[in-house]
Formats: C-alpha cells, structure tokens, sequence
DNA sequence: CTTGAAATACTACTACG
DNA sequence: CGTAGTAGTATTTCAAG
C-alpha cells in the first residue's frame, strides 16, 4: 500500500456509519482535477490548472500525488471498438465441469488469451464466469465461439448474450 | 464519419476473405503507437518518437491523425476502484416487465443514474438488461440492492452475481 | 504524401519566498 | 500555495526524399 497524504475536505460528508468514500472525502480541487482526468487526459498543465483555479506548480503537485498515492492508476489511450472493426460485444456466461482450483486455474489462463475477451470475472450464482468479448460481428463471433469458446478447458456450458445495444459504458468514477 | 487517411500496412494481412482488421491494417509504426499509448498515455511525444524511431515532429503528426480518424476515442485517466472504494463489482441480469419502447426508455435513463453503474447493455436472451456496478462491498451492494435497483421502473427480476475475482478487466485492444 | 532539421512558442519543472 | 526562472517539450516552417 501507499500512504502519500491526500488533501481531504473540511466537511466529511460521509455516507453512513463509520465509513468515508474516499473520492468524496478529497477536497473541492482533487475533485475537480479528476473530473476533467476522467474525462480528458490530454489536456495541458497549465490549462488544467486555470480550470481549476489554481498555479500551474500547485495543480501539477496535485496531480503526481494523485498518482503516487494510487488513486490514478494509469492515463491511456482508449480505441473506438467500431472504428477498431470489433463492433460487436457479447457477454459470455461459463460453468465448468468439475469445480477444483486446477479446473479454474486452466480455464483462466486459457480465457485471458481468447481475443477480443476485455473482461474475464468469476461470480456467485448460476455461472462460474462472466466474460466479455468484442468482436466484428456475428459471423466472427459464431467462428469464435465454435473455434475457441467451446474449446475452453473444463467447459460444461457456455451461454452468449449478444449486446444489441450499449446504454452505457465507461471508465468514469462520479464525483 | 471521419475519412481521414491513415496509414497502411504494405502487407494487408487479412484473416479471411474480402475483410481486412483496421488495426492489422495499420503499419508497424501506428501500430507501435497504440500499443504504446493503449498502455501509459502520459508519456512525453518526444519519448514515444524516440521509441517508435521517428522524429517528434512525425511522431505528433501521426497520433493527431489516429484521433482524428476516430480511432483514439480520447485520453483518459483510469481510477483504480479499490483506491476509490469501490471494489466490488457486481454483474446484474435484467428483465422487465412489459416489452415497449416506452419501458425500455424509462428503465435506460434511470439505469444511467444508478451510482457505480459502469455499464449497461441491452442483450439477447433470457435477460433483457447486463449490468455492471461498482460499490464498496456487500454492504453497500445490498443497500443499493434494496433501495435502488428493486425499484428501476418496469423491472420484473433482478438477478446478480456478485464478482468474487476480477481474472481479467482491460480497454486494451490487441496489436 | 511523408519525413526530418531548425526555429519559435509553450509548457513542465525547480527553487525559493 | 504562488512567483520567477530554467530546462525541456510541443508545434510550425520548410527543404528534401
């Protein structure tokens, strides 16, 4: 763990009992800062820092303390799934055969190579796994689902939900 | 659309017939820069060119034409969840009551205001709605369960799966 | 149509108050 | 936290492949 100091807020405004979230507990310009991070990541230091009304020094200490301390985990490029010609998303739900670490163990290091697959979870509940797989259409992803889907090892089911359309998707925390 | 030209690769590649992979298609040196800008974005263009062996000024000509074209949606800074207190996710099946436009709309644009909520897709099969929401933990999830998820208009079920172990969780497209 | 070298304008970063 | 100064970077111009 990290324990760079974070500037907090005067007023907690905690939510329940004993706890305080930890986004609401920064002060009104660590807040600001990661709104605008969230949403654009390219911007310069210095219009950042007139954004939030702060110098251009202060605002850039800001920001390298939000990441050492974790907060930030990473600035990436993101890429158009369409434009990127994987369109398509379908969530996958897995149960396996027999249900011993061995099984999980081969069945997660065979899912992470699958390709198009963005995310991979074990749950609670009917599935062993959900996964979530970007690929061009559905074409593409009948021949990856006979090809490589039904190959997963210690695979008993597989059952596809085809994404017909996406409310929403991102990568934004609300502050 | 955007039609800016971008580069391609001498070898097309394709997998198969009459449809070439817009990211295969692209030449080594773009594809070097995603991969690079795909995984840390807050590297210097004077550093990337370097690793890409081009010159700044080339360098910068060609990222600004991969966000132009559509492909580099945008630049963001990634909150890592634990940090955020929100380190739970859980994945919530959907189904309504009534199948009419008007119950799709209003459960959509209340789904958006579900605090946590990352993602929200419409799919095929026994649900009409995945869910991805992120919350602290189990606590919290069942608070969120019982005030707001019971009460989504139009629903009729509402099955989750908690998320025991996040395998895989990217925005990374392969190159 | 793209590249690289040089020149300029900004920006990041440091030292200090 | 802000001001001022320095180092380094982004960005434009232009000549050349």
């Amino acid at each position: 763990m990290n324990a760079t100091k974070i500037r907090t807020a005067s007023t907690p405004a905690s939510a329940s009992a004993g706890y305080t979230d930890p986004l609401q507990a920064l002060d009104r310009i660590d807040r600001a800062i990661l709104r605008q991070l969230q949403t654009d990541a390219s911007i310069s230091n210095v219009a950042l820092a007139a954004k939030v009304k702060l110098s251009a020094p202060a605002c850039l200490r800001r920001v390298e303390r939000l990441k050492e301390s974790g907060l930030i985990r990473g600035v990436v490029a993101l890429i158009d799934p369409k434009a990127a010609g994987a369109g398509m998303l379908v969530i996958i739900g897995v149960v396996l055969d027999r249900s011993t670490p061995e099984s999980f163990a081969a069945f997660e290091k065979a899912a992470q190579k699958v390709p198009g697959c963005m995310e991979c979870h074990v749950v609670t509940g009917e599935f062993d796994y959900f996964m979530a797989v970007r690929t061009r259409d559905s074409d593409s992803f009948n021949r990856l689902h006979a090809e490589q889907l039904l190959y997963l090892p210690g695979v008993r089911q597989i059952r596809s939900f085809m994404v017909l359309k996406e409310i929403l998707s991102t990568t934004r925390f609300p502050l």
